[in-house]
RNA sequence: GGGCCGGUAGCUCAAUGGUAGAGCAGCUGACUCUUAAUCAGCGGGUUGCAGGUUCGAGCCCUGCCCGGCUCACCA
C-alpha cells in the first residue's frame, strides 16, 4: 500500500506501531468532546487569563494537528476541528509520562482529543491545558505544506480533502453552499411549496435541449438517461394537484466543460400554479436580494472586478438587449420593430456579423436555415449576453427557442419567458408554462422534425397526456445552485464551487506495485 | 477540437545549453510558554512520458499524457 513519499509513509507506520506498543488502540471507536476550537474562540475569545483561570473551565477537544512545536519535556501543538483551531499546551508533569511519550510520537496531520482545562498563554493566546491526549487516529501521509497550504489546482479538485485541511477559504466556500440551499429551501417552504424528488433515470430525456448519458437497466432491458432537467416531471405534479414544488438535485449534459460547466450540476426547479412569468420575476427579485444579504451580508456583493446588486435588477426584453449592446461601430442600432419583422433578425444578424468578422468579435454563426426566432437567440448570444454584467432580467424569448413556454397574448412570436443574467453569466431560467396539450404537442413535433443531437427523437406523450387532464395555469423556473455559488463565493470557476468536479482519472497507478505517478 | 501557458524533492518554489538547489515537511540530538518556535547535524530527485538535436538537455525540437486559461461547442 505505500504510496508517496515512501521514507515518511514508513517512518509513520513505525510511529503507529510504537503508539500501539504504549498498548493504546490506534483507531479508536469514538471520543465525547464537548467542544469545538470555533465555539471555544467565540465563546472565550473575550475573556482574560485571570477569568479562565478563576473557573477551570474544563473542555474536551477533537481535531487534527496542524502545527506542532515540542521543547523537551513540554510542546505546544494546534488543533484544527470544524474549520477552526485551538492551540493546545502539553507538559511532562502534568499529561503524565505515558502521556507525554505519546505526545512524542505524534505527526503533522495526526486526529487526536484533549482533556484538560482553558487558560492563556503568556502571549494571551487561549489555550487549552492539556491534561490527557488521546490517540484519535494516525495520518500515515503528511499534509501540504503549512504556510503556502496547497495551490496545485489539479490537486486541489482532485484531493480535495486536502484542499479542505489546507484552505480555510476553500472550505468556507463550500459551507457557504449548503448556507444558500438552506436559504432557498426556508424561502420556498415558507411560501407553501413542497420539496419531491422525480426521477434522475429518465427513458427519454426531456425538458431541455442537451445531450444525454445513456445507461441500462438490465432487468427491465431498458435504455436510460440520465436526466437533463427534471421539468416534465415536475410538471406532472402540478397536473396532479400539487401546486406548488420544487427540487433541488442534479442534472446531467453530455457536453463541454469549462469554467461555467460541468456535466452535472446542481438545479433548483420549482413550479407554481396559478401564477405567470411576471409573478415569477417579481418573486426573483426579492429572492436575490434577500439571499445576497443573507450570504454576503450585503445586497452588493464583489465578483471579481465588479460590484453586483441585487438589490435592483435591470428589465431588458431580448430585443431590447440586443438594441442597447449593439456596438457603435457596427452602424446604426436596429429598432425594435424591425427586430420583430419577418426576415427582420435574419437580416439584422447578417448585418452583425458583416462588421463582427472584420473586427474579431464573436459572431451569431448559422448552422442550417433558422427561423426568426432562432436568428434572434444567436444575435443576441453573440453579442449582448456577456454584456448583461449587472443583475438582469431578460423577457420575451423567441417562440421558436422556447418549446415549453406559453406564448405571449398580444405577440406570438415571443414567449413569457425570462432568463436572469448576472456577470454575463444565465443564473435561471423560467416562464409562464405552455398547458395547451395540442400546442404543445405541435412543439414536440417541430423539435422532433429539426432532429440534431440536442433535440427529442420522440415526443413524450404520456407528459401530452398529462396535459390532457388539464395542467393548471403556473409559472416555473430553474435556478442554477452552482453559479450562483461562485457569484456568493466570488469564485471565478465553477470547478471551485463542486466538491469533486469532473476531471480526466488520473494516470493508472497501483500502489501495489510500488509504482506512483 | 484550436490557440496560449504550465508540469523540477511529500508541499511551495529556484536553477544563461555546462556538478539539479532553497524553505517547509522528514530523520538524529538539545530545549518545560511556543506560535512560520529556535539551535546543531543528516537523508531525500528517472526534472510528466517517449524520442530527437548536441561533446553536453530541466532548459532547444517532435510526439504523447495531465492540468489551467481562452476560443469554438454547449438555446
Amino acid at each position: 500500500m505505500p504510496f508517496e513519499p515512501r521514507d515518511q509513509f514508513e517512518q509513520r507506520q513505525k510511529k503507529l506501531q510504537q503508539i500501539q506498543a504504549l498498548g493504546l488502540n490506534a483507531y479508536p471507536h469514538e471520543f465525547r468532546w464537548t467542544d469545538t476550537a470555533g465555539e471555544l474562540a467565540t465563546q472565550f475569545g473575550a475573556s482574560s487569563g485571570a477569568d479562565l483561570e478563576a473557573n477551570r473551565r474544563k473542555v474536551r477537544v477533537a481535531g487534527r494537528i496542524v502545527s506542532l512545536r515540542l521543547m523537551g519535556k513540554a510542546g505546544f501543538a494546534h488543533l484544527q476541528g470544524a474549520g477552526k483551531r485551538i492551540q493546545i499546551y502539553v507538559k511532562k508533569d502534568v499529561a503524565g509520562g505515558r502521556g507525554f511519550e505519546l505526545f512524542q510520537l505524534l505527526d503533522l496531520g495526526d486526529l487526536i482529543g484533549v482533556r484538560g482545562h482553558l487558560f492563556r498563554t503568556k502571549t494571551n493566546e487561549l489555550s487549552v491545558w492539556a491534561e490527557e491526549i488521546y490517540f484519535l487516529s494516525k495520518a500515515l501521509l503528511p499534509l501540504p505544506e503549512k504556510w503556502h497550504g496547497l495551490t496545485d489546482v489539479e490537486m486541489r479538485y482532485r484531493q480535495r480533502y486536502l484542499d479542505l485541511i489546507a484552505n480555510e477559504k476553500s472550505r468556507d466556500v463550500f459551507v457557504t453552499r449548503a448556507r444558500i440551499i438552506q436559504e432557498l429551501r426556508r424561502f420556498f417552504d415558507a411560501r407553501g411549496y413542497i420539496e419531491v424528488e422525480t426521477p434522475m433515470m429518465h427513458p427519454l430525456p426531456g425538458g431541455a435541449a442537451a445531450r444525454p448519458f445513456k445507461t441500462h437497466h438490465n432487468t427491465l432491458d431498458l435504455d436510460l438517461y440520465l436526466r437533463i432537467a427534471p421539468e416534465l416531471y415536475l410538471k406532472r405534479l402540478t397536473v396532479g394537484g400539487f401546486d406548488r414544488v420544487y427540487e433541488i438535485n442534479r442534472n446531467f449534459r453530455n457536453e463541454g466543460i469549462s469554467t461555467q460547466h460541468n456535466p452535472e450540476f446542481t438545479m433548483l426547479e420549482f413550479y407554481e400554479a396559478y401564477s405567470n412569468y411576471g409573478d415569477l420575476m417579481d418573486m426573483n427579485e426579492r429572492l436575490f436580494a434577500d439571499l445576497a444579504k443573507s450570504i454576503t451580508g450585503s445586497t452588493v456583493v464583489r465578483y471579481g472586478e465588479v460590484d453586483l446588486d441585487f438589490g435592483r435588477f435591470e428589465r431588458l426584453t431580448m430585443r431590447e438587449a440586443i438594441v442597447k449592446h449593439w456596438p457603435d461601430a457596427a452602424g446604426a442600432a436596429p429598432r425594435i420593430a424591425e427586430l420583430a419583422a419577418p426576415g427582420g433578425p435574419r437580416a439584422t444578424a447578417e448585418r452583425y456579423n458583416v462588421w463582427a468578422k472584420n473586427s474579431g468579435a464573436p459572431y451569431a454563426a448559422s448552422k442550417g436555415r433558422l427561423s426568426d426566432g432562432e436568428w434572434t437567440g444567436l444575435l443576441f448570444e453573440a453579442m449582448a449576453e456577456d454584456k448583461l454584467v449587472r443583475p438582469t432580467i431578460l423577457y420575451e424569448f423567441p417562440t421558436d427557442i422556447s418549446p415549453l413556454s406559453k406564448q405571449k397574448a398580444d405577440d406570438p412570436s415571443v414567449t413569457e419567458r425570462f432568463e436572469i443574467y448576472v456577470a454575463g453569466m444565465e443564473i435561471a431560467n423560467g416562464f409562464s408554462e405552455l398547458n395547451d396539450p395540442i400546442e404543445q404537442e405541435r412543439r414536440f413535433r417541430a423539435q422532433v422534425a429539426q432532429g440534431g443531437d440536442e433535440m427529442p427523437k420522440q415526443i413524450d406523450w404520456d407528459y401530452i397526456r398529462a396535459l390532457c387532464h388539464g395542467m393548471p395555469p403556473a409559472a416555473g423556473e430553474g435556478i442554477g445552485i452552482d453559479r450562483l455559488t461562485m457569484l456568493f463565493t466570488d469564485s471565478p470557476s465553477i470547478r471551485d464551487v463542486i466538491l469533486f468536479p469532473q476531471l480526466r482519472p488520473e494516470a493508472p497507478s497501483n500502489p501495489e506495485q510500488g509504482s506512483n505517478p
